[in-house]
RNA sequence: GCCCGCUUGGCGGAACCGGCAGACGCAACGGACUUAAAAUCCGUUUCCCUCUGGGAGUGGGGGUUCGAGUCCCCCAGCGGGCACCA
């Protein structure tokens, strides 16, 4: 480029200003002007082409919370990759988007704003969609939905009234968190320290009448078809496994002394029962609650664990307590031995019969409480080699295999062995049952708050619970709410829940709880498929497009979001909406956005923005010029204020740009580390690409030049250069169909670098430079799309990048016909030697030995054996 | 407490099935261009030494192997999950 400069220092500043404008990529025309020719052109439509392989990309959809962030700029840069990838790998990809957008902050800005719900929820959404669509994604955004929307919901009300009528959704007491202030009920996180975290009330444990998703049917399929999902992380598989806790066991009957009634409890193992040395119940066991009538220390004993709760307090204080309720059951095989039954901390009543009994020789926990209140301590197991006579419990319980002693009948019997007989015994006796148990439990829906689905029942004094007619749906929110007092707004809503009783027409109430968003987000992508049908969703779509071929998002929804989508999808089975049991075939969990976090002097967190180097090399506040405290780098979060606006950065850099760094380095499944310097040398990569191909010096042949010419394949660097562009391709293919975007990217690189190496203005020398821009543009189609469109029409071509077919490595190209191999002695390297692909055995040791390095290394001694493994290494050993 | 994962230069990371450790990028340093700076281009960059060469090296210790970042055992650190799950 000439670079005539003349004129005053003004003006030269100003024409150099010009001039640096000028030889960069103008990503801002261009992004505008490509997002409007995919649109034009309609390219990202989804058809339903039974006559072509389909497959379905999606990320998970976004709570439209206000603006995106860096999670998921990240997130749908990588979903964008496969679904242009699959594109032009020649399927018919669905990609579609959506909002999940019920939920309490929608709740929360109309108290704190005084806005409406619905008006926040779809300003949020209006902006996000624009942000959305300056990254360039190649979404159909023609099936864009949103779950607040009544188009969407009343079909969830309608599979609502199906699962009712199916028994797969009911009603029972379920225990809640209740804010007596706020006169509302609150979600785990929403309690701190025992204390809602607006009001800062005591929160109480209640029970209310709770809708209920029979869950617990499915739990023995939910968990054998993980087995089945192979295209999932193995970590979220086995995260369900626990979650869902399948285990085989014994429920036995204890009988009470002196008591009708009997103490049932829920052992795994059974086995041990002559090593039991006491029985403990919940604090919420029926025989507890009895217990504690007459009993005043009792009743603040159950008290305090009610107080110390049951989930992550409970964890810091690990202190293992009982209370004696003077009661005593008989042992089941020994009528003389009498065990005293205890009220215990540690004892759950939603798991197995809320009562347990204690074997503290194999049993860590029922160890530190006998220890703790004098208990017996009987083995009776005894691992392999050890004297049952002399084998005693020190401080560790012992869990492992061995055989049974100090036990009767079971005396000799290994583990297996011996819980047979003991269940064959209390079976043919009637005093116990063999039986399954699950961690799982229903799944309770009901939300006592306005913004989310109404959930379609009536509650008519007459006639009971009465679904609201199908023909009645949607039961729509009502729009003049008030958020100005506590409590459920539509509970107190004038009007909106007085309706006449579907059945018997006297005055009755709609039920006012709404479902849990979890409902909502668990089949939406299902609704993707025919986005407006008038039927929850449209067979013959589902049964094209679904399942899911790749969904992407946060490892965080690896439990509740993925078990209750796939919950869903076999309750839309049985209800026949689907012909499929598993809605993800591939997942994809992607890793956090992170940051390094700046602190003033005062504690005060600080935003990157406002951050400067001082001259030393330190931080400094920029306005202040105070010191910073450069923290680690951790998840971006607004309260640390370590936060990148993608807004910001497409501003700057554009989305190729933003898209491009997010996709280097750092692989997809872990953590990414923004780094501004990081960002600034992936915009210098982009201009050098667009300077190299769009602002050629040296010539590039013709996009009708289809055969390399003569030389091309004769010259050594030429055929080299051939060489790494094929391989680039088979390399990249790979990369992407396995998610390494990382090493794609670090391989483009690669390319890059090479075809900057190729001089000459030949034709040969033209030709293979055209070859290599043209493999390189569409490689960086999926990442980069802006851009490889920009260079795809400076290469002469009128089509689009994005309706490209995806280039094919010549496989010619692609082997290698001379291999370097490493030459060790001793297994220490020694040097290389260029073998022909595939050299015998005799000709790598002739070459190998030839090396001076490894004669010298041998000191004249001669080779034991000579290992070689072709086309890698030779070792000579000595 | 239990379960799972991770640990490679100054930094992010690469290394296929056990076969040349450090690809690629960032940062840093040196040089060219410039009155100067920015941008760009060209180099250097794991550490150590007695430096045309040699030695060590993938959190630490041990093992298997001709050969270990990779497999096995022990330990440490970091991260994640969990309902003390009977």
């Amino acid at each position: 480029m000439a670079r005539v400069i003349t004129g005053t220092r003004d003006d030269r500043s100003l024409s150099m200003a010009r001039e640096a404008a000028s030889a960069r990529y103008n990503f801002k025309e261009a992004e505008a002007r490509w997002q409007a020719a995919w649109e034009a052109a309609g390219v990202f439509h989804a058809r339903r082409d039974p006559t072509r392989p389909k497959y379905y990309v999606l990320e998970m959809f976004p709570y439209p919370s206000g603006r995106i962030h860096m999670g998921h700029a990240r997130n749908y840069s990588m979903g964008d990759v496969v679904a242009r990838y699959k594109r032009a790998q020649g399927f018919n990809v669905l990609h579609p988007m959506g909002w999940d957008a019920f939920g309490m902050p929608a709740e929360n800005a109309a108290m704190e704003q005084k806005t409406h719900p619905a008006a926040w929820t779809y300003d949020n959404i209006a902006t996000m969609r624009r942000q959305l669509r300056t990254m360039g994604l190649s979404l159909d955004w023609a099936r864009e939905i949103a779950t607040c929307d009544a188009a969407y919901y009343r079909h969830e009300q309608l599979m609502f009234l199906e699962f009712l009528a199916a028994d797969l959704a009911y009603r029972k007491d379920g225990w809640v968190n209740w804010d007596p202030v706020d006169q509302t009920v609150l979600a785990n996180e929403q309690v701190i320290d025992g204390k809602g975290w607006r009001s800062g009330a005591e929160v109480e444990k209640r029970q209310l009448q709770q809708w209920f998703l029979r869950i617990t049917r499915y739990a023995d399929d939910l968990l054998d078809a993980l087995q089945r999902l192979d295209r999932w992380p193995s970590k979220v598989c086995l995260m369900q496994e626990n979650w869902i806790g399948r285990s085989e066991g014994m429920r036995v009957r204890f009988e009470i002394v002196g008591a009708s009634e009997g103490l049932e409890i829920f052992t795994t193992r059974h086995d041990t029962l002559f090593g039991a040395s006491f029985c403990a119940v919940s604090p919420d066991h029926p025989l507890a609650e009895r217990a504690a009538a007459g009993d005043p220390a009792l009743a603040a004993f159950i008290a305090r664990c009610h107080a110390t709760g049951t989930s992550e307090a409970a964890l810091e204080k690990a202190e293992k307590e009982g209370y004696d309720t003077g009661l005593r059951c008989r042992h089941p095989f020994r009528a003389d031995v009498l065990l005293p039954v205890y009220v215990a901390n540690f004892v759950l009543m939603e798991y197995g019969t809320g009562a347990i009994f204690g074997c503290p020789g194999h049993d860590q926990r029922d160890l530190d409480f006998a220890r703790k209140y004098g208990l017996p301590v009987i083995p009776v197991v005894h691992p392999a080699g050890t004297d049952p006579a002399t084998f005693a419990i020190g401080a560790e319980a012992y869990v492992g295999d061995g055989r049974h002693c100090n036990s009767d009948f079971l005396d000799g019997l290994d583990v297996p062995d011996a819980k047979a007989e003991v269940a064959r015994r209390l079976t043919a006796a009637e005093r116990g049952v063999v039986e399954v148990n699950w961690r799982l439990r229903d799944w309770g829906i009901s939300r006592q708050r306005y913004w989310g689905c109404p959930i379609p029942v009536i509650h008519c004094d007459n006639c009971g619970v009465v679904p609201v007619p199908k023909s009645d749906l949607p039961v729509l929110l009502p729009d003049d709410v008030d958020f100005g007092a506590p409590g459920n707004p539509l509970d107190r809503h004038p009007t909106w829940k007085h309706v006449a009783c579907p059945s018997c027409g006297r005055p009755a109430r709609r039920e006012t709880d709404t479902m849990d968003t979890f409902v909502d987000s668990s089949w939406y992508f299902a609704r993707f498929c025919s986005p407006a049908a008038d039927r929850p969703v449209d067979r013959a779509d589902v049964d094209y497009w679904l399942p899911v071929d790749q969904y992407i998002g946060g490892v965080e929804h690896a439990v509740l979001h993925l078990l209750y989508a796939r919950f869903f999808t076999r309750a839309m089975r049985d209800c026949g909406h689907l012909g499929i049991d598993e809605p993800f075939a591939g997942l994809f969990t992607q890793g956090m956005v992170c940051h390094e976090t700046y602190r003033a002097a005062t504690g005060e967190w600080v935003t990157p923005a406002e951050i400067a180097r001082a001259d030393g090399g330190g931080a400094i506040w920029a306005k202040t010029g105070a010191p910073i405290t450069v923290g680690r780098s951790e998840k971006m979060s607004k309260s640390k204020k370590n936060v990148i606006d993608p807004e910001d950065i497409i501003e700057t850099y554009g989305a190729d740009t933003a898209r491009w760094f997010m996709l280097s380095d750092s692989p997809p499944e872990r953590d990414l580390e923004w780094t501004e310097a990081g960002i600034a040398g992936t915009w210098r990569f982009v201009n050098r690409l667009w300077r190299m191909v769009a602002q050629s010096e040296l010539p590039i042949a013709g996009a009708d030049i289809a055969h390399p010419p003569a030389g091309a394949d004769d010259d050594p660097a030429l055929r080299a250069a051939r060489q790494k562009i094929h391989r680039t391709i088979a390399g990249v293919t790979g990369d992407l169909e396995a998610f390494h975007f990382n090493r794609a990217v670090a391989r483009v690189h690669e390319l890059a670098n090479a075809l900057a190496e190729i001089g000459g203005t030949d034709p040969a020398a033209a030709f293979v430079r055209r070859e290599g821009f043209a493999v390189l543009v569409r490689l960086i189609g999926p990442m980069m799309p802006h851009l490889a469109e920009e260079l795809w029409r400076a290469l002469g071509h009128a089509t689009l990048v994005a309706a490209e077919p995806w280039p094919v490595a010549d496989p010619a190209l692609v082997v290698e016909d001379v291999v370097t191999v490493a030459v060790q002695v001793g297994g220490k390297t020694r040097g290389t030697i260029a073998l022909a692909r595939d050299a015998s055995q005799a000709e790598a040791e002739v070459a190998a030995m030839a090396l001076p390095a490894v004669v010298a290394a041998m000191q004249g001694k001669s080779p034991r054996r000579v290992v070689y493994v072709p086309n890698r290494i030779v070792n000579v050993v000595l």
